[in-house]
DNA sequence: CCAACTATATATAAACA
DNA sequence: TTGTTTATATATAGTTG
């Protein structure tokens, strides 16, 4: 009688230690990470944890993961990190998220510097003024320049920041993606969301493209 | 012949959805909390791939997971993203770490700012000198100096800072945990950290540290 | 909470599409 | 790089101590 030849060696136990030939890493890492963001999906649904996730590929490529978004859980400790305590850090342990904590700091500086700016460039104008109605000297090289530049500056920063908000929150699915960008929304169940995160400059090299959301892209 | 009755009725299937009953809701986010940072570090060990997890349990109680550590992945970010585009973000699809180039961001726009506050009040200063001269336009000596404030703000927050990435490095164990805080480091290999990471002031109300797991163990 | 233990649900290595 | 199939390695629910 014939016997079959199997189909498949079923699943075999690999060694724990990194995979060598490149192609079955790329194909492992792929895999097991889809493994991985479901498993968090999973402890999030069944036990209400709340659960971020950042991998790099081997090929350096960001992956993302967050429930009930990234967005969420930054907002949480940059409200006061579930302590109850807004303002002194007592244990900064928070690992990853104490950059929240930075980004509210420079947010603030931020905010506070460009009040002082304005406020420099207002008075430098009465300055001006006052001079040019005395003695007409206006035109002097240097500061003009500067201060428009930093107008300029200061606007094109705004607007980059509430774009990179808004996709923020469409790549980690707290709000639709309709805005032509191609979407965020990779898969998951119940409000979960997994994102592909590639930060920008190379991610064009191959194309590892299925999750398209771009930018004005590649 | 007396059958022995089952000792277990062996691993059950369960739903999808959030368990009500508390305490096997508490059991079960510590055993997949446990398997879910299992399967990170043989994804990073066998993929070579970076990872960065941060759980908060239903208690609200944080834990994190890095490798090679949090601090590691955070800076690489910080330093361009590894994608060695410093400037410009193209795709600004980080997720959690859209706030590592947010913060990149702030931080050169602070720097930006902080440069033309002073360029700012210095013309305002020459604006002055020159009024109360009322003199010519040209270049003179100009030594008013009305920018302690900015000063101290960036002094003070320069060493907030300091603390803040010291502080960091002791939670991801990147840096023995040798100021009473009651340490970082809980276990793991082959450069990989296991972190609990307790927000506040209250990390010692129990001693759940043993998160840690072996390969080969089951 | 943690450590077994058992029986079963799941994840996944390999090979191929 | 994703999807499918097969056979097997692992993770875990339920229970006990």
């Amino acid at each position: 009688m014939v016997r079959k030849k199997r189909q498949s060696m079923g699943r075999q136990k690999i060694a724990m230690k990194r995979i060598e030939n490149e192609e079955a890493r790329q194909v492992c890492f792929s895999k097991r990470r889809t493994g991985l963001f479901k498993k968090a999906t999973e402890l999030s649904i069944l036990c209400g944890a709340e659960i971020g996730i950042v991998v790099f590929s081997p090929a350096r490529k960001p992956f993302s993961f967050g429930h009930p978004s990234l967005d969420y859980i930054t907002k949480r400790f940059l409200d006061g990190g579930g302590n109850g305590n807004g303002v002194e850090v007592v244990g900064p342990y928070c690992g990853m998220f104490v950059e929240g904590q930075k980004l509210l700091q420079l947010n603030q500086e931020h905010a506070g510097l460009t009040e002082k700016l304005e406020e420099a460039r207002r008075m430098r104008a009465e300055r001006e003024a006052k001079v040019a109605a005395q003695q007409g000297c206006s035109g002097l090289p240097c500061d003009v320049e500067v201060h428009e530049m930093g107008i300029e500056e200061l606007e094109s920063f705004q607007k980059r920041l509430e774009i990179l908000c808004m996709d923020t929150k469409v790549a980690t699915g707290s709000v639709p993606p309709r805005f032509g960008y191609g979407g965020g929304y990779l898969g998951g169940y119940n409000g979960l969301y997994l994102t592909q995160a590639p930060i920008g400059g190379f991610y064009g090299h191959d194309q590892d493209i299925n999750m398209g959301f771009r930018f004005g892209d590649r």
